[in-house]
DNA sequence: GATGAATGAGATTTCATTCAT
DNA sequence: AATGAATGAAATCTCATTCAT
């Protein structure tokens, strides 16, 4: 109806309205990852509309449900994460890839605490692409890792699938409390991963914590509503 | 239930109610972990009382608040791991304890999967006493380890709870679609705990996955309510 | 767990309890009717809980959907009509048992205007039970009816059904206004089941209306609510 | 869509303004008779516009209500009607044209099944004067009826009024199970409408239903949106 | 003490209508 | 004049908790 004759300037206006209810769509999906990281995933969606500034009704044309509002933020975060680790992928050293992937993944989730819940889960086809496609880089990342010698000959990717798991449910837990305990833990994971003689394997752990009082004050509960 | 018939004396039966009582806790309990595991936290707590046979005042009259229930499940946990804890401090040659515990742990956490979101938060003083004698015992296991060399000389009670943690979240995900690859992930993360030149380091690592299945297919959110 | 003895009394207090939950169930199908009656069947159930002096969740208990509601009021409709239709069966002179029962029909519907919209639907096996008994009674009055005479020989249980079905609609549609027209429709539609040369056909037609001003009003709409 | 280019000339296109909002109209029109005889008059009215081609503000401009929009639906219909009638009056042998007036509008609600439930609802005056028209000429039509003795002598008005008001219930009603099940009721209340001794009284109605299925099946519900 | 019906605040979702572009 | 995104009131339905019996 307005379509364009080639050649012809993309219209102005179409873009326009478009930029509308993406920034709207923005201003969802910003308050969403505020409000889960403050209330979690059982906070109320109108307080998501309210904080968005946007009526009830452009939350749910946008996201015809609470459900597909929280897939909407893994899919963007994996979108972000496969961008991210495409990058990454060219510009470490060969066989340091896998390590530094994770860091990145352990940071990037650690910035999205609260709304990682669906993340790792079966999604529809079109979703599954991207995760394939991560996966798949990741898959390479081990193979050069595993050529290097920087790894164990007999880690597979579900080893590294593990760890991002526990991972998540690590920081979902502990970013409240202690926003970087997780890297203690992704250390020590690490040095399950080197091979029995590789050189780093004796150097001490980083991010040593301070004590261990988190052992005793344990994982506070995120409040709930109401 | 224990309705009298009319005219016969007034029952002596405190013994009996309260041994009544203790039955009617014990089916909720049991019943709360069965609805729990198949349906999640989010379970409404009438298939509870449903299950157990009982009415919702009964639940109510035992458990004051869902959250309390919950909490008594895990307290529950946390007494059995306790005692099973305490036999095998003994049992194991010394230094490897900590590795015996975890696996322990581990198979433990796998067998009440649904019920164990609130474990090792912070609950009332009473519990508390519980969780500080069990991470002390750890913390004495952890010790042994170091002493013996079984662990490197610089990993904390800290480590040992964050492996913990992120194993409770591991097997909630998992255990539904693949209940025992968590043993890979404490193998590699165990791996992780011991010194460079510590002879198992290089030993494959055990519960090696079949495939890498797992990473293409994902974790399946549990089962909502109708 | 309630479980009486054979041979004992039938529980008191089970029945106490019964009868305040059917107590409520009645009042909500009274205001149901009620407020259906007056706003029609897009009328708010909050308000019919309101009504009945009930909370939503009581409303939602005993009625798990609205539809269920609704189909409920046509259920006890159905009932009623069943049981006055049994009775009347006996007591009308042989031949004339059909024209009776249709005017009963009316009557009744005539009397729950705003609920009838499910009726006569296909409706779960249970249901069907009713509605089939009541037909099949229906079904005899016509045999007797064109056995004696009253009616053309060749008029059909469907040939009722409509005409029940027409009544139901003009009901709902003019009690508000002219609540006894529907007697002059059903006057002129029953003349249309008898025989040429049956007596009655020449007598003038009853319930004839003071003039057409209904022709020239038209139906007003009833009310929709907000 | 009529954008123009920067610089040139105002458009001088008043007339296909008109014609595009004409034209416009009409798809909506077609649209809202689809989407009601598709999903009942409950269906939304985006659905409508979707059909139509056209946006939301489109059709708000056109119509500034639903009930507009409805009422625009019932509006056409009785011009249409009205035109027929007007034909067919002229057409008929004397006292013949009652009959023929009514099968000829239940044949036109027949084809509109869906749209008719504000059909001869009051009107604002515009409306209300074809209406009028219509049922003036039903009313000659009556009374040449009467005249020539094809009906009753104390027929009157209101009884054809009713008749056409209990066709459309049960058209649309019957309509998607039994399309033309209409003409049997039609064809037992025109006997109605016949007086004693009049030849055609003794013959055998027509239209004579198959089977009475439709007693047993009932009416099934028009399927709800979403 | 046990029962399970009642409660009612709050959650998600829909849709006729308005309005910025 | 056309578009379709935004609106927000209101609808249906849920569920942890209370309370009459």
């Amino acid at each position: 109806m307005t379509r364009n004759l080639p050649g012809a300037p993309a219209p102005v206006e179409t873009r326009t309205l478009r930029r509308d209810a993406a920034h709207n769509r923005e201003r969802l999906l910003r308050a969403a990852w505020e409000v889960f990281a403050e209330l979690g995933l059982e906070a109320g969606v109108e307080e998501i509309a309210r904080r968005a500034g946007v009526g009830m009704g452009t939350l749910y044309r946008r996201f015809p449900t609470k459900e597909a509002l929280i897939t909407a933020l893994n899919d963007e975060f994996l979108d972000d994460l496969l961008d991210s680790t495409r990058r990454l992928e060219t510009e470490q050293p060969p066989g340091h890839g896998l390590e530094a992937g994770l860091w990145h993944m352990g940071a990037s989730m650690s910035a999205h605490r609260g709304c990682l819940s669906r993340l790792w889960q079966v999604v529809p086809p079109t979703a599954d692409t991207r995760r394939a496609e991560l996966w798949s880089m990741v898959g390479s990342l081990l193979e050069q890792a595993r050529e290097a010698g920087t790894v164990r000959a007999d880690l597979t990717l579900t080893d590294v699938y593990l760890c991002v798991l526990s991972l998540r449910g690590l920081i979902e837990e502990t970013t409240g409390q202690a926003p970087d305990i997780w890297r203690r833990f992704l250390a020590v994971h690490l040095a399950g991963f080197r091979p029995a003689g590789f050189c780093s394997a004796g150097d001490p752990l980083p991010h040593r914590p301070a004590d261990d009082s988190l052992v005793v004050t344990g994982i506070r509960p995120r409040p709930a509503r109401g």
